[in-house]
DNA sequence: AACAAATTTAAACAAGCGTTTAATTTAAAC
DNA sequence: GTTTAAATTAAACGCTTGTTTAAATTTGTT
């Protein structure tokens, strides 16, 4: 996928995308940006309008292809518990890996001061949900999963519990001793993972 | 229990806390807190220091008797399932008629900028944690809970459902037609609260 | 009523903000 | 090699920021 951005331009996306998930997007200057990416000050208005623009390019630029990956998940032949641990996989490691820019979502998105720009934002999560709604309903017809889950509340689950224990890294690096970068990491990625698979199968499967 | 705030200081802690929950800590400045307080400028440095210590009055303020509610509910006589429930319900109700002080702590305390001041909050989290695990360990030894849940993990899948759900509050509005506020509100007590009680009974209860 | 302390005020402070301007350097086109 | 366009720069713009000051007002005490 061919994007949009010159070199200069995703320069300075990428120095904005650390500065704006570590110190908010008020508590960032565009003087903030400019330092650390090593341009002018004006090049921000040159290459992108504003301080607002360059935040909505920068959400562009990284939420682009993440449909492209659910839709090829969906259509591997797999059992649909098999599909649902998949795609909690690819969620987790998704976001993991591009943490800076789902903060921002998680932040800015969120104050009454940014609602407009959701719209393309909300097309993304609706079609994530789609797919997630296909997924279950092929299981609920296989009669594998219980019937009476409400699907739009399984994705704050899923998404909820990663971000609450990211949001809380230092907390959880003291508790569970997770004391390099690398095993903070790792953890996420084998028991995080697995505590959300284990808690979403129990969801779809457990009868009362 | 005494407040040890006055009339004056709570009636600016309370404008605060609707403001820098709304537009975050620093999209919120102190003049327009003072505007919508009808104070002037110089009272919050007066009764308060800083921009800074107001925000950690307003911490103080607002999180001292969540412990209190927690070690009175350890010692209700009933199943540790029912006590899950209720601990659940506990917190969603909190949370949810203070949502202004846990959004800003969700937001503030997880950037870089305010690591330092997390150390009231730390224990706080701790305290909460032992209680779950206390009921946890309980149900356990009853043989009531499997063993191999990863305890520190359910807070994250409690509290971050709840969070993820109410942080994309205008797209769960549009998605699932909650058009009032009181709709909105009695999704959460009811549909929401049930989907996180039934999510945390089948990751305790279900054998796979 | 008189004094002292606490409260409230308007004004000023320096510093930082996002953005614009106009001049200069670099690159591309012919 | 000259011309035209794009990229980059330093400086300035007007405005807002958090905080302090010093004077005015209110409140409490004797």
């Amino acid at each position: 996928m061919k994007s949009n951005f010159n070199d200069k331009q995703i320069q300075i996306l990428e120095v904005a995308e650390v500065l704006f998930a570590e110190k908010g997007f008020d508590g960032t200057s565009i003087r903030n940006i400019a330092k650390v990416a090593k341009i002018n000050v004006a090049m921000v208005s040159y290459y992108f309008g504003s301080k607002e623009r360059l935040l909505e390019s920068l959400i562009v630029y990284r939420t682009s292809d993440l449909k492209h990956q659910l839709d090829k998940l969906l259509q591997e032949d797999l059992e649909p518990i098999d599909k649902i641990n998949k795609l909690i996989e690819l969620y987790i490691n998704r976001i993991n890996s591009n943490r800076g820019i789902y903060r921002i979502l998680h932040f800015e998105f969120t104050t009454k001061k940014r609602e407009q720009n959701l719209q393309a934002f909300s097309e993304l999560k609706k079609g994530n949900l789609k797919s997630l709604e296909t997924i279950i309903e092929e299981g609920q017809k296989k009669g594998i999963f219980r019937k009476d889950v409400i699907i739009p509340l399984i994705t704050p689950t899923i998404l909820g519990t990663f971000f609450h224990f990211h949001m809380n890294k230092p907390f959880f690096e003291n508790l569970l001793n997770l004391k390099t970068e690398d095993l903070y990491n790792n953890y996420i990625k084998t028991n995080l993972t697995k505590h959300i698979q284990q808690t979403i199968k129990a969801l779809l499967i457990y009868e009362s």
